[in-house]
DNA sequence: GCATGAATTGAAAACGATTTGGCTAACGAG
DNA sequence: CTCGTTAGCCAAATCGTTTTCAATTCATGC
């Protein structure tokens, strides 16, 4: 059922039914009322390409994905989804190239081009990332989840990841902990230097000097938080308490501790950031896990609100959202034992 | 850049230029090299969405996700990305709505009629899904990741779940078990129901009868594992090993049998369902995993390989692929202890 | 030297909507 | 009774391609 037919048979032009369904205000409430239910009854739905070369409008929204399947994704998607949904967006998925590679950037210029998606949104920059400037200098809208200290104007938000390292980081220097070993995320992310900035800052203000060998970086997965867990705890000066960078090291850390034969929370104190999963919950494991807390579907959510406001118009330099952490102490974390 | 633009700077005419960077075969060896580095040259790229309207072929295949950000998701979305960023083919991202809703039918109808995808992959049918009988009377190429049982031709991908689990439990049973429990997913979907029945099957040719208190089921979570496990293990007749769906739940299972001063592997014997994460893998657990295995991110890459497939005319009939599943032991199965 | 067919190329008509710029009728005001 | 204004509607142009149909060129065989 195409519009002309669809108007033929309402015994109206193309242009007013186009207009009734659009709202636009030259068209009388009743015949409005009536299109509407007409449309509805004869099932007539405008063909979205066609609209959208008409428009210009892509009706979409492009989210980079990494392909190292990263267990965030989905969660932060079905919250995209939950505000996209009403909106009628869709949700397209980036597949992200080699980062460093010139592919990437030729896949962002080919995006925007395309005219795919009206709207990008891309996690964990790195301070200066090439594709910020890129995404900026092509005039398409975008929206950062995470930061970058890139002197181009660009939409973010991000969560406080150095205060709640920090807090975290202090909590176990309160409990007596000195040597106390961290577990990042890869290199380069701004997020993973936030971290690190908030774990030297709660030592250096207790005066303690942070000891590289107790810094290891790598993704996040169970069997990193094992290897690096083992590694710290096998040394001659091994930590009393570990800051991990997600539930999925914190899972390896656990294992290295008990495969040791010591007590999480008893003889190594364990903290990690839990971004909140419907499938594993930091209160479910034993010893319940204290933990850096912030909603990663939350945040799915808010950044598909922000960049439907970019692409609404509102000024990138008008969206830069910092959340803050919740710290949940429970069983993981206890006093040094000397 | 336009088509109209590109052309005249090239002296051609819009005609020649389309059937160059098509491909057609009636346009000279000579011009389609001249017009293919033209194009790269002055950065020409046709506007996709009038491609779209004008052929009405959409270049994207949706996959339905559910709302609830399953963990697998991300990974089989990965696994499509491989095959389908060489093909150009965009993966649009259909959020769930309440299956059991008219909402979810209208979504379909809605979907197909505005021509955004070519296909859809589906996951996790119920053994009648109405979702199916509406794709395929709407006449949109679909693949079904599982199986149905509905008559209705239907492409689809799917594991064996059936022989998955009767070799997991008629393992079990050599080593001696005989009170096997058995964790499985919501109830409804059909790869539930294969499930049950490979366990059914097996304790059936032992003649063991199938112990309806030792059957339970309900999300992949280590919330519900660990709760299912614990309220096996407290019965007066405790089963002596576990078939847990996922690696959640054995997460779960695992920190139940430990929670009751059991062990795993020695007092308990657990098999689980994994998926192969690089976040988590069986073999790194302590003990590790013994575990059926099939790759999410290899299905995601076929399934999208089918989709492409089907779009290029391939009848549903001709696609319905049984992946076998590995059974690998590991150390959390052994012998029943008496 | 000419008809024939193959090999290339173009002009113009779609694809299905939105939107600009009229047009008509009705209503008050003068 | 006319004129200006507004509400409501419509015709036609447009978005940027693909593709049908027709035209042109060119070599070939006679």
């Amino acid at each position: 059922m195409k519009l002309k037919e669809f108007a033929k048979q309402l015994g109206l032009s193309p242009t007013t039914v186009s207009r009734a369904l659009s709202g636009y205000p030259e068209v009388s409430e009743i015949t409005r009322a009536r299109v509407a239910e007409e449309a509805v009854r004869l099932g007539y739905r405008p063909n979205v390409n066609a609209v959208r070369l008409k428009t210009g409008r892509a009706g979409a929204i492009g989210v980079v994905m990494g392909r190292a399947g990263e267990f965030h994704f989905a969660e932060f998607m079905a919250g995209m989804a939950e505000r996209l949904v009403p909106e009628d967006t869709d949700i397209l998925v980036i597949p992200m190239a080699d980062p460093d590679d010139d592919k990437e950037m030729e896949l962002y210029r080919r995006l925007v081009e395309s005219q795919r998606v009206d709207a990008i949104i891309m996690h964990s920059p790195r301070p200066d990332d090439a594709r910020i400037a890129l995404l900026h200098a092509l005039g398409m809208p975008f929206l950062v989840h995470g930061r970058s200290d890139i002197d181009v104007p660009h939409a973010w938000l991000d969560i406080d990841n150095e205060g709640a390292v920090r807090r975290a980081t202090a909590h176990l220097l309160d409990l007596g902990h000195t040597r106390i070993a961290m577990i990042n995320g890869r290199p380069g992310a701004t997020y993973a230097l936030h971290r690190e900035t908030g774990y030297r800052s709660a030592l250096v203000s207790r005066g303690i000097a942070a000891d590289p060998g107790l810094i290891a970086s790598g993704n996040f997965t169970d069997e990193l938080g094992f290897r690096f867990a083992r590694a710290f705890l096998e040394r001659s000066d091994p930590p009393t308490a570990i800051v991990a960078g997600s539930m999925m090291s914190a899972l390896g850390v656990y294992r290295a501790v008990r495969s040791l034969g010591l007590q999480v929370g008893v003889d190594v104190s364990v903290i990690a950031h839990d971004d909140v999963f419907p499938y594993l919950s930091a209160d479910n494991m034993a010893p319940s896990l204290s933990a850096t807390r912030s909603s990663m579907r939350a945040a799915g959510t808010r950044c598909a609100d922000l960049a439907l406001q970019l692409i609404r118009g509102v000024s990138p330099l008008e969206i830069q959202e910092v959340w803050p952490v919740e710290l949940i102490l429970r069983e993981s974390t206890g006093p040094v034992r000397r």
